[in-house]
DNA sequence: CTGTCCAATACCGTTTCGATCTGGCGGCAC
DNA sequence: GTGCCGCCAGATCGAAACGGTATTGGACAG
């Protein structure tokens, strides 16, 4: 599991939509594709239902997305705490 | 910035010694020295003081530990929480 | 049946990563 | 001060991962 994925995740999760999630990512949509499947792999649940009009999040999905959420803050605040000045 | 970069970071601060941290990591040397650099330089902060005996933390290591440790923990509550059943 | 809008697969070039080997630097014994 | 040992850092190489382009396959609308 990569930070990539995560953030690639909460993408599609918001977008509903891996073509629209990889514009905003300015990555290709197969790349983001394979992410998102890869990280479903690697935890052994499928996170999205796949229709024909997109990506819905399934329960174990919602549940990772406030997860996922939560990490990327903690990134963020592990970044602003090294750079802090000490006081 | 990737997962395995905060991984090594905690055993590097923990063990005070890459060597040992390797070892622990079950990962050569080199490239734990290189992946340190590579977050500081990320970082553009230095995180340890080197010293012919090891490593040891700078105070924006100190902060940033704290926080590394908190991502470790949030990731595998995300890992739980997407497969943890529904009820 | 045809066009459209999705996600998924195939294939390729590039980048990144880790392992091995080697160098350099500071302490310590004597 | 010379030799030795522990430790970090750099160079080089082969392997794995990543992203991009081109293409396929499935569902729905008209």
């Amino acid at each position: 599991m990569s930070f990539a994925q995560i953030r690639y995740f909460v993408a599609v999760a918001e977008e509903g939509n891996v073509g629209r999630a990889a514009e905003r990512l300015r990555v290709a949509q197969p790349p983001l594709s394979r992410q998102i499947r890869a990280l479903e792999d690697e935890l052994g649940t499928a996170l999205f239902s796949r229709t024909p009009r997109g990506m819905t999040l399934l329960p174990s999905g919602e549940r990772f997305l406030h997860h996922a959420r939560a990490i990327l803050a903690a990134v963020d605040g592990a970044v602003r705490a090294a750079r802090a000045e000490p006081r």
